[in-house]
DNA sequence: CTAATTTCAGTTTAACTGATATCA
DNA sequence: CTGATATCAGTTTAACTGAAATTA
């Protein structure tokens, strides 16, 4: 019973569709900063940065969403490139207080511009009203999920 | 300049976004389907199965996504299960017939019936007419980047 | 003592690649 | 010969786990 109702079940379930539409994009967009010599890591932590000022290692993960663990080997990648300083933290000495440099705001902005025309091409089926609506959706889901706390 | 536009720049990327929502979609249904004793892929093949009719596994990898390495295992796991039964094709003997055994038909029916409450649980913070415009959307979306051929 | 932080070493798994054998 | 199919063996990488060392 209910066939006709469920003859397209894969092409209307929800999470398929976020999959598909999210590897899709990942694709785009990871092949793009791959281009630009950078990870998805380190743009969210640069980005990141860039909206809360100095920060831990264990904020940024909280921030991100990021493992701790991968946290360490990005923020080290971001380092050694010189685009964020790293330093004990002298009122908490467990944590590492990250910085961006001058140099990581220069290649933020660089991977911001590389970025624009890469979002464009994931929404590009989309009308302006409907990527707004699509974004608007999309983070009541993501706040909703994400909620550890609460 | 244009700090203010960039200040959420990360809370609103789409592809981050997407990122975000389908990997909670993805936790909720995966374990519910591991609960179930299933894969996503073994739920992909039995419902294109359904709709499709008895299908070659380079069919069902076409209409799936999944890759044809990974869907000889999927096959070979329902065939062991006895939810699917593999001949080769007569006519084209390249080919392996896959086709629904009856064991199948209520495999599926019992993944649907354990798939329901997981969609409902990820667009739980969503309106209905919301639901179906996220729906909508991520089609366009799917449909737009699905095609490697066009 | 408990809890947070950073770090390292290792695991799991999805997704993919390349090669081979078979057949149209 | 070319191209499609099924299969196998192996690779890559994102995401995660567990434990140790340090400090609050």
């Amino acid at each position: 019973m209910d066939d006709m109702a469920e003859a397209e079940r894969l092409a209307r379930m929800p999470s398929r569709l976020l999959a598909q539409a999210a590897a899709a994009a990942g694709r785009i967009v990871g092949d793009g900063l791959a281009a630009a010599g950078a990870h998805r890591y380190q743009y969210a932590v640069l980005a990141t940065l860039a909206e809360l000022g100095p920060a831990s290692q264990a904020e940024l993960s909280r921030r991100t969403g990021l493992d701790r663990s991968d946290m360490v080997a990005t923020v080290g990648a971001l380092e050694g490139e010189g685009s964020v300083a790293r330093a004990v933290d002298a009122g908490d000495r467990r944590r590492n207080v990250v910085s961006l440099t001058d140099a990581g705001v220069s290649r933020l902005a660089a991977l911001d511009a590389a970025l624009a025309p890469l979002q464009e091409r994931v929404l590009a089926p989309l009308a302006p009203e409907e990527r707004a609506t699509l974004v608007r959706l999309l983070q009541v889901l993501a706040g909703h999920h994400g909620r550890r706390w609460s």
